[in-house]
DNA sequence: CAAATGCCTTACCAAGTGGTAAGATGACTA
DNA sequence: TAGTCATCTTACCACTTGGTAAGGCATTTG
């Protein structure tokens, strides 16, 4: 069965957002579910690469879901902006995966193989060209674009990561009420930078 | 020699913001200096005490440098823009400090114990309180504000705890050029959602 | 001078780490 | 029917984990 692979994998998507790499012991991953730990190493062979198909699958989640947004829509300042909201809700509703990538950021502060930056890669571009045509900015400013694309991730991605923080220092409902309304500010952000000077 | 704690901690501050709490060993950190394990522990105790001491400094010199910025500008737009682009340059001046309360951010999905989320609610408290006086939000929309200020900190904070990503798959030299144009751009951006509407 | 204290060491511990080796079981195939 | 293969097991392995125990040594304190 290959069910027994994709359940190693979904519990090793907890573990790993929850503790990172460095944290997440096999052993932990295969005591969340009925197999021993060797069955795990069978699968995947090591840590390594439970952790490698691990972020594969999300990357491909993540620029599947570019794709469809930007089929979506034609206007390129929707597109934009629908797409950072689409990132935002794609967060929202896969925080696992999101506090699984910002381990991986962090991480990557040592680690050498750098594939997964490189899984990435194409987003990063896809966006700081959509940046680029709205703002009207020639090659030699490409930075400005890939700043505002890196402001707007933060913005969705920081957010989705805090969450356990915020709803208990705020209190769950404070922290609902600004939930509920952060998508909106979202967009209010986007076009408030699109709309400045342009 | 108090020293020898200060090394200690020092130390355990880039091994702590490297590989997180739990892919940090107390050995590791003791390698690092010419002392054994045991004279870490006998300094600390505990390597949850160690930690906390760590994050206590942090939280300190962060408080202590929004104190600052408060007093030196009247202006209630200047010194909110100013207390950004502050915490922008604190956070690049101290990348290891940066990546360790991103780290943190992650862990408290976990932690019970919340004690340094709760060293950062008065910073994110004296945020929010700057962003309702400039929005002229009324207390019931306080997540308005909210919102903006988390925006803002993950526009801050993302960044810069991505750099090492980001030089990678773009180069040294274009990282460079997008790293220096970054404040300016943090600067425009909350201009433009200042001005925005108001 | 004696006692206490701070700093740091070696020695040790039970539990956990990633991973190897060697099967057991059952299904599919020659 | 015999052989192969995928799946999963128990048994191990050397190494690392956070932490305890006990003592050496120097400085301070009574």
């Amino acid at each position: 069965m290959t069910d027994t692979r994709e359940r190693f994998i979904e519990a090793a998507t907890t573990a790993f957002a929850e503790r990172g790499f460095y944290g997440t012991s096999i052993a932990a991953v295969s005591d969340a579910l009925p197999f021993t730990k060797q069955a795990l190493l069978h699968h995947f062979g090591s840590k390594e690469k439970l952790y490698a198909e691990v972020m594969k699958r999300i990357s491909d989640r993540l620029m599947q879901e570019l794709d469809e947004i930007r089929d979506q829509y034609a206007d390129p300042r929707a597109c934009f902006e629908e797409t950072f909201v689409g990132l935002y809700r794609s967060a929202q509703q896969h925080p696992n995966d999101t506090a699984l990538l910002m381990h991986e950021l962090l991480d990557n502060r040592r680690r050498a193989e750098a594939s997964k930056s490189w899984y990435l890669k194409p987003l990063l571009d896809a966006l700081t060209e959509m940046a680029m045509a709205l703002l009207a900015i020639r090659i030699r400013q490409k930075h400005i674009a890939q700043a505002l694309v890196y402001q707007l991730l933060g913005a969705v991605n920081y957010f989705t990561v805090s969450e356990p923080t915020l709803s208990r220092i705020f209190g769950k409902a404070d922290y609902a009420r600004l939930r509920n309304g952060y998508e909106k500010e979202l967009r209010t952000l986007i076009a408030a930078r699109l709309d400045f000077g342009g």
